[in-house]
DNA sequence: GATGAATGAGATTTCATTCAT
DNA sequence: GATGAATGAAATCTCATTCAT
């Protein structure tokens, strides 16, 4: 279990007895998994319903209560699976000389951004009012401007970093440029690859030798 | 009558003679108005229902209908008004020498952000599936990029501008620095004044003089 | 509020804004009121859905909805009703000689016994699993319990109850007694206008002179 | 089969060849009927579901419908079990002088009503509306009622009961006696002991030597 | 202009029962 | 004999919307 300032329970366990224990019951959740992924794509959480769940799985809605409490707790597990890979295949590796490799986890987590877009639309759609679903968005995203801020504070003590950078503005600064393609989707609809790389380079430098490259 | 490409109509018009006619009419629908932002600031769009709008008002939920199409109308008007007010008052003045004399219009923007954070909200939660609000939403934003990047050439050919600067770019990043404080608001429900001087600051500098002070 | 050790609250009191406004309101009320009580004696409690009772009154789900927040809400409000009116109207008088006047009393019990047979059903099908139905039930007959025992107290004082009576047994049994119409009705399907005389009689006897008459 | 005038068969055969017919059916068939009996202590017929009844007994809800038709039909099985038991270590005996031994055979019931509380609180339960179950609670009680009555028209004749002894009534009444432990432990949730040897002493007094002795 | 009673469609959720393995 | 996945009917409850007063 585990349990935030805000009380609530952001692990995700089968409800009852909601885990499948055969191989069928396994591919039975799967298949719902995806249709959910796939309505929610396309109408967002509020507006869909479970029996729609169920009918793009090929399944009744009943089997979609079999599996999980209700229509958040679809979107509970897809979050919780989505936030373990973020927190395990964009971690920023060190080189020989100690300096932050960037660029693989940056492209990785464009590609993330990409890939999981119909998640990242009912997580946003799911901000406001305040849910779990928003404190963990909160939770991710402090991440990503914690590790921005060390980096920083790091290239200033190896002087890759201009002294006179505000740190923690910079920082901020750095998860919004790298929020921008997140946002783009969502909101602008627009998917531009270009974009990406972009962002890539431009992070990737500004975590490499800090802010004095932004406009260059 | 306003169409866009979409097709939505985002003029607001009342249906059906629904405009007050009397003072007492044009009282009641302001109560009706005041009381929409203050339940949707509590609970959101979606969750919020005819009747609870009526009874924040003190009036019954026959009478919202009297004066609005339903509950997405409500916030409709709410947000044309608002609109309009960022249309008048964040444009950016010229000074004598032609240089953007920017710290107002920021400086007003923000306090927008501010003071109207519940709509904010809504309108946040609607940008995902695509309304007519997302509609807004983008051609509100896309004007601030325009003028940003406006801005910026300009600044490059008067030389304040760092000539090696990539103008789109930057004027994204513009606008996403310049949204900063209303993600705080919204997301995180931080409200810094701090930070909002902050953003003026660095905002107005960097329309001033160009991307060469962002790290400044 | 009325609370009990049980934690649970006892007095009917509207839900939301579920307290009819106006005469339409207060006849529609009355109307699902008595619908209620007909098909509660046709099906008891658990067999009956709202929408049959909405069909019965003449009225849509929706609006028994209106007024009673659910179906156990629906019997909750007539049980009080009854609560109120077996406080009311039978309580037994002293003459002049302070001697109790319980004929009147006991045959209104009877005749509630009677007139509510509906209920009584209800009410004794909820007893288990214990619901506050139960708790109102055990305080209810307690009451009567412990009248029937001061009343044969007061007897041996005066010496119109034989001595060697055992008081709390004797109170027991009078209130079985008592019920019996009641659990013929409910239980055996026998309602017969002669039983009532004899209890009738019987019980004031037993109140009127003690246990010595019990098998006269 | 076993009819009654109103056409409910109370009998109860496995349908669809549902007998177990090996040693480990029988034993999971056992492990079901106590696991009903639990659960149905716990939270009355209606509350429980028949895959609570499997995962209690530990077996899959299709290994229910194995055994059973349908939850009542468990219920079903249980009470003419408890019916047989009844009839079989209740009859009272009669002494060499032809008087009712009736001590034993009141104690046993007094144990039957407390080692089965589970089965008498479905069973109350599910007195009204009327059932199958209903018929059989008439059943059993009227045939004690008979006993009573028949005990005492004897007593009359030997001499051990007061002439002026209504039959009728004091069977009945001495029937609710009998009871009122088993509503005891039902409807008020008590189990005293005491009560149960009080209620020996006074039924076996009452049907040794009439009513005279009740109040003594 | 205002009320609030009434509607009824629709979403959620449960669970007895079946059946392929 | 046992499993447990799957079904789908049915009940609960909500709320946008209408309309008679």
């Amino acid at each position: 279990m585990t349990e935030t300032a805000s009380g609530r329970d952001y692990s995700w366990t089968p409800g009852d007895g909601r885990a499948p224990s055969s191989r069928r019951g396994h591919r039975t959740r799967e298949r719902i998994l995806e249709a959910a992924v796939a309505v929610f794509e396309e109408r967002g959480l509020v507006d869909v319903t479970v029996q729609e769940i169920g009918q793009r799985a090929g399944v009744s809605s009943g089997t979609v209560y079999k599996y999980f409490r209700d229509k958040a707790d679809i979107f509970r597990f897809l979050l919780i699976e989505l936030r373990r890979t973020i927190a395990e295949e964009t971690t920023i590796a060190l080189d020989d000389d100690g300096k932050l490799i960037a660029r693989p986890a940056v492209s990785r987590f464009l590609e993330l951004y990409r890939d999981n877009v119909a998640l990242y639309r009912v997580w946003w759609e799911s901000l406001d009012p305040p849910t779990e679903f928003s404190d963990i968005w909160v939770e991710v995203h402090e991440g990503y401007r914690r590790g921005f801020a060390a980096a920083l504070r790091r290239g200033k003590r190896t002087g890759v970093t201009r002294p006179d950078v505000d740190v923690e503005l910079a920082a901020e600064l750095a998860v919004l440029l790298f929020e921008r393609p997140m946002y783009s989707r969502i909101v602008l609809r627009w998917d531009l690859e270009t974009e990406d790389s972009q962002v890539t380079e431009v992070t990737a430098a500004l975590l490499g030798s800090g802010f004095g490259s932004v406009a260059g």
